[in-house]
DNA sequence: TACGTTGGTCAACGAGCGTTGGCCAACATT
DNA sequence: AATGTTGGCCAACGCTCGTTGACCAACGTA
C-alpha cells in the first residue's frame, strides 16, 4: 500500500540506494512547498517539478501525499539540556535564543505551523511536538510537576505566537524586531511562565 | 465583474432586499467553514449546501470565492478605549479579557487566523487588523510613540499565540487553562510589553 | 392582466488535483 | 551474454473544484 517495503525506515541501515539523491530532492522540495504554500496548495506536481522528477515518483517513494508530508516534516527541536540550577535560572534566554536559531534556518518548522493551522493531521503533529519535546524541557525547569503542562502551554503560546507573527504572517513590525530585542523582551516572559510562583 | 452593482456596500442603505436572509445564511455558513477548514478546503459547494441554496447564488452575491471571504471575515476587534491613567495601568488585564471574550463567541477570528496562515490575502488582512486596530490601541497606552509598532507586535505575538494554541491547534494543555489562569499569566506580560521601559 | 425585476435552480464547462499502471533504460548479478 | 532489479517517464483515470449561462417561478407595478 505504501512504500514501506522498499523504503528503509531507519536512515543509514542497509546499502545506500542509487535513488537516495532523488528521495532527498523530493523531501527538500516538499519542505519548501509545504512551508510557503501550506498543505492543500503544495501540489505533488509542483513538488515533483521542483525536484526535477515525475510526480509518480513521489507516490512510489512516499505512498501518498500525507506520507510525503509525514516524511518531510520530522521535527526535532534539539532542545538543550537545562537541568542544573544555573541553567535553570537562564532557561528563558536559552530557550528563546534556541528557538530563534531553529526557526531561522529550518523551514520544517514553518511548514509544520502552516499546515497545523489548516490540517487536522498537522495539528496533531504539533500537539505531539509539544507533548514529546516542549513538555519534557519544561519539566526540567519547572519546580512543581503538576503545573508543568500549563506552564509548557504558556511557553508554547508565546514562542509559537512569535513564530506566527514573524515567520508566517510576516507582520512588518514583528519582522523588523532585531534578534536582541526579541530575546530581551521574551526571555523574561518565558522565564516567568516556567519558574515564577503560580498566580 | 463582481456583485458590487447590485450589492449595497453599506448595510442598511436603501430598501431591505428579499434576499437578505439568504445573503446572511451564506455569510454565516462561510464563516463556519472558513473557521473549521481554512480557505482551500472550505468549498463554495459545501458553504452553499450549509446555507441550503445553490452554489451559483454565492457567485451571484459575492462575485467569487475571495469576495465571499472578504465579506465573511470583516473583523472589528471593538477594542475598548484605554486612555486615562487608571485604565492605562490595567491595560494588560483589560486587553487579555477582551480578547478572550472576542475569541470565544466569534468564529470570524478563528477563520481569519486559519486562513492567514495559509493564504497571502488572509495574511495581509491580518496585517491590516494589527495596523488599524491593535496599533492604535497600543498608542493609547505606550509612552514612547516611536516604540509603538514594536510593542504592538510583541502584544500581538502573545495574544495570537494563545489563540493559535488554544483555538486553532487545540493543544490540550492550552485548552484546559481556565480563563482566570490565562488572565493571571498573560495580563502582566501584555502590560510589560506595552508600558515597561524599553530593554 | 401584462411585464420587468428579483430570487433561485439546473446542468455543464474547463481546469487542476491525487493517483495508477504500463512501459523503457540503466545497472547488477550470474 | 542473459536476466532480474532498480530508477524513471508518460499517459491517462476519476474526481472535485470554481465558475458560467440558460432557464424558471414569484413578486411588484402599471
Amino acid at each position: 500500500m505504501n512504500g514501506g517495503d522498499s523504503t528503509p525506515t531507519v536512515p543509514g541501515s542497509g546499502t545506500p540506494r542509487r535513488s537516495d539523491a532523488t528521495r532527498g530532492a523530493i523531501l527538500t522540495a516538499a519542505r519548501e512547498r509545504f512551508a510557503t504554500d501550506g498543505y492543500e496548495r503544495a501540489t505533488i506536481r509542483a513538488i515533483a517539478k521542483d525536484a526535477n522528477i515525475d510526480p509518480s515518483m513521489v507516490m512510489r517513494y512516499y505512498g501518498n501525499k500525507e506520507g510525503l508530508f509525514v516524511a518531510a516534516v520530522a521535527v526535532d527541536l534539539r532542545l538543550p539540556d537545562m537541568s542544573g540550577a544555573d541553567r535553570r535560572r537562564e532557561a528563558g534566554r536559552i530557550l528563546v535564543e534556541h528557538f530563534l536559531d531553529m526557526w531561522e534556518d529550518n523551514e520544517v518548522l514553518t511548514a509544520l505551523l502552516r499546515v497545523g493551522a489548516t490540517n487536522r493531521a498537522g495539528a496533531e503533529r504539533m500537539q505531539g511536538v509539544l507533548r514529546d519535546q516542549l513538555l519534557p524541557a519544561a519539566r526540567q525547569v519547572c519546580p512543581d510537576p503538576e503545573q508543568v503542562p500549563a506552564r509548557a502551554a504558556l511557553m508554547a503560546s508565546q514562542l509559537l505566537g512569535l513564530a506566527l507573527t514573524r515567520y508566517v504572517l510576516r507582520m512588518p513590525p514583528a519582522v523588523e524586531l532585531t534578534r536582541a530585542e526579541i530575546v530581551a523582551w521574551l526571555a523574561p516572559t518565558i522565564q516567568r511562565y516556567l519558574t515564577a510562583p503560580g498566580p
